[in-house]
DNA sequence: ATACATCCTAAAGCTACTAGAGGTTCAAGG
DNA sequence: CCTTGAACCTCTAGTAGCTTTAGGATGTAT
């Protein structure tokens, strides 16, 4: 049986991010001492690494409650799951795309000022006015 | 004189984001007609196309700030300008080898799941074990 | 018995907005 | 002058995914 603090060790998790994983119903309540303390057994373990390691390839909570309840379902087809995954692939895709460009427009920005005073700074007059940008970028929402 | 919907229109912003940026200081209070509603010059249009344009690139708020600030003194030198700039690239950057990582990673999942039912998904089962995993990837706090 | 790390709950804070409720003002047309 | 309807106003709450803080209670080792 493992306390809360433990089981945030061995996953890489904060304490508190698991009572919030808990919270909102990702993870199941657990048994607790007569104290009240949590305390955990491995398919708890198991599934806070499932979800942590989701997290980490950049899975919302949304669609890692989806793969959850997915692996709970061996029989079920797996499309489903891959859908999931390539939903998350193109918005990776789409993202570096976005940071591509603002890449480009950081690093001209960043060639060109010479080093004065702000008055000619090239970084705050690209920034003045967007018809210097040589790339179309859109962040913000990224 | 230009109403807040015309302002928003111009800069492409919403109105209530004008609003949010007055009440945390990033644009000062314009003028108001007698019947309390916000009128803004070419000052202000200038003041805001400049904190579009840098969130388009990426920068936060307060990095936007203190450019504002820079951008306010033309006689100081403009090294922190450039700090600030090559600090945004250098988060772009990151996050783009972050991205690289994850974007193998998903593409390796998905190109070998078979298609059959969920028990034997190759994306569940790398979701499972971050020992699968080929690649190293910590997104997250991307 | 006591010290001290760890645990508990509940609520607020973070970024950067967005959305909604419920009410007021402005400009144009009749 | 009066009405209409779009655009404006304030205030509050909600979004994602946690983190932080406050003020206690518990568990374990000595």
């Amino acid at each position: 049986m493992l306390t809360i603090g433990v089981l945030a060790k061995k996953t890489g998790t904060k304490v508190q991010t698991i009572r919030y994983y808990e919270q909102i119903g990702l993870m199941p309540e657990p048994g607790r001492t007569t104290g009240g303390q949590r305390r955990y057994g491995d398919t708890e373990l198991d599934r806070l690494a499932f979800i942590r390691h989701s997290r980490q390839l950049g899975f919302g909570l949304e669609a890692i409650r989806e793969l959850l309840d997915l692996s709970d379902h061996p029989d079920r087809p797996c499309a489903e799951a891959d859908s999931i995954a390539r939903r998350q692939l193109k918005q990776v895709e789409q993202r570096m795309a976005r940071l591509e460009a603002l890449k480009t427009e950081l690093e001209r920005m960043i060639h060109e000022c010479s080093g004065g005073r702000t008055a000619d700074c090239q970084v705050l007059t690209v920034l003045r006015d967007h018809s210097e940008c040589l790339t179309e970028h859109d962040e913000i929402g990224a």
